[in-house]
DNA sequence: ATATAAAAATTACATTTGTAACCTAAGAAA
DNA sequence: TTTCTTAGGTTACAAATGTAATTTTTATAT
């Protein structure tokens, strides 16, 4: 009984292809992975059902032979949750102690930094 | 054959307990834990040989009865490695794109993007 | 209408992971 | 020294995961 939310990493590349697409049939979605990875039409099949299975995935019938597959979890929720679990995991669930690290490793630029306040302020 | 770096989130609690203490033993390992996650003594046993398989903790004996286990990986790389791989799998491998991310779901403040670019001047 | 091709569904299977029981050896207590 | 306790080592096992083979169904070409 995994939730929507419980997505592994194989499965996940799946749900790339569907957040880019909305809706796609077996046949696409296997295109689209070639490039990134090559797999075999049953393992994207075996990774749907299971996607379909925890409700992550809706398949719609659009005749009685050809399906188009629907993703059911927003991308937005699915990283917000993903970041939550690895800020927790890693930094004690702190944006803070992320961000240092990418400081002191210089994995962020002042400008980037800068860039980020005037999008901050232009909010305001 | 996984090296190091493949660290489990079960294992990785023994990590974060050894990174804390540098040398400790099984009993110290698991009064640590308490607090967080409760385990059984075996379990917590086999995750350490399972990490000393892999060379990420070594054990030392000293004497007849007793074992100190030492991390064999630097909390600083594993972090970055795994900071890499998080990236690599949702943001397309750019921390710009995550820190959007948290500017955009109001994760970060102003002020701490502002304390970051300080401590870049810093150390110019 | 029948054989063949394409798609869908089901089943399989090795590896990894989390959890722990079981067995053995070495000091401590009696 | 015999027994109990405690630490270490080995084995087990179910669930999850990545991958794909097998079987069944549906459609298309002959």
């Amino acid at each position: 009984m995994p939730n929507k939310y419980d997505i592994t990493d194989a499965e996940l590349e799946i749900m790339q292809v569907l957040w880019n697409n909305e809706e796609c049939d077996l046949n696409s979605i296997i295109e689209e992975l070639n490039g990134e990875t090559v797999k075999n039409r049953n393992t994207v099949k075996t990774l749907l059902r299971r996607l379909i299975l925890k409700g992550s995935v809706e398949s719609r019938k659009i005749n009685l032979k050809d399906t188009v597959y629907v993703p059911k979890v927003e991308k937005e929720k699915f990283l917000s949750d993903q970041n939550d679990s690895f800020l927790k995991k890693l930094y004690n669930g702190k944006t803070g102690n992320l961000l240092l690290n990418f400081v002191e490793n210089k994995k962020v630029s002042k400008e980037e930094l800068q860039k980020l306040i005037d999008i901050l302020e232009s909010e305001e």
